[in-house]
DNA sequence: GTGGTCTAGACCACG
DNA sequence: GTGGTCTAGACCACA
């Protein structure tokens, strides 16, 4: 895995490190990471966003711990054989908060859901830069 | 404005003071809550949802500083006169960031627009509790 | 619970943190410690014993993963209610990797049971420091 | 000596070369491996177990420093005629910490002391695989 | 008052 | 080369 391909967007609520992990879960659960993939080491990964190497490992070190990846002495982080394989009601789960919390502005707003999902639907098919 | 319409979520990541405030400023955004409309004491929110009147008074002020709300002395909370008009732009603008995130977590997990599209117009149409 | 019951010894293999969350998590599991109790602050920790804030905070997060403390906001680190209560097979599970190193190791150096046991009952009876 | 006869446990959270390293300490102090006993090659040692040359040579090299184990060249290592010979206070020594760990997670988790004894008598003396 | 996040930098452990 | 640990210190978020 190429470390450019993470986003990391230092001025998001969310935390950097848990960017990190979620953004990984998330491919790992939608099988764009497989299990033994490599991943990009913690220094590769600080250098290329210009972050502390602290934060990488900070997010590595809790997937570990969830079981998603599993650290290979001296050769840097894998993603594990255990990881659950990509299960469509898993996936499903990972982006359940996501949509619940959109679903709830849009009512808030009063947004019509048909404006709405036009707009979704435009914004998951562009071109990532 | 009845305080039992507030949603708080004690155990979600975002801060319960954020989520007050957002949910007001969307309210006000979308027309559902209108100059001059009264909104629920602090210590009546704080009661009813078992959380600290200093974080229900903390979004307040917060909304107070924006504009968005006015204290009325002696009668509490009003929003504000000079609030924003609704304003379709303004509106989107809310909910971008929401969008933008589902998107992003929607292609990282693979998973099908159409499923996507179609689970969230019937979250978006059903009944809340 | 009281920080200067704790022991931390900054010259063992095993980390700092390690040490603190499995010290806690033993408590737990044996019941000194149970659910709603209060932990002492992450400050009162590190000034008790010397050590940085951010290597106990890493303990504290770690057993709040595991389910063993929850956070109250704004309040510390309780024990959690869903903590599983003292369970004689859990404890045992626990302390079994030491149960057989000191084995493995009694074997190694081929010490006679007999004494190894005397020591040990003697090691467990003493006053603590 | 054979290189069956040692134990690596990749997945235990004591170092490789430390495992290795201090296995032979203890057989050299217990008397099993006696000066100018032969020690089974690095690649031997390392392809049985599938680990890294580096880590065996790493635990040999300790062990030298140490004067337990002797290079002779072109013959491989063997235990030093210079390593201490047994010596029962130190082999208690050697055990000592384990001995401690093991008393305190004994209390922390309030096991009976009774218990504790049965279990380990009956893992020293049980066969191992 | 509480814990959380991030940084810069040092040093260690491992292969 | 890899990741891990710890520190000192700054600043934030929350109640």
């Amino acid at each position: 895995m190429d470390a450019s391909l993470l986003s990391i967007q230092p001025n998001a609520p969310e935390p950097l490190y848990r960017q990190i992990a979620g953004q990984i879960r998330r491919l790992v659960a939608g099988g764009q990471l497989r299990p033994g993939d490599a991943l990009p080491s913690v220094r590769e990964v600080a250098g290329l966003h210009a972050i502390n190497p602290m934060t990488v490992s900070r997010a590595y070190s809790q997937l570990e711990a969830e079981g998603v990846l599993l650290r290979l002495r001296g050769k840097g982080m894998v993603v594990a054989d255990t990881a659950a394989p990509p299960d469509l009601g898993a996936r499903w789960a990972l982006i359940d908060p996501a949509l619940d919390a959109l679903a709830r502005q849009a009512r808030e707003l009063e947004l019509p859901a048909e404006d709405l999902l036009a707009r979704l639907q435009h914004r998951i098919q562009e071109e990532l830069p």
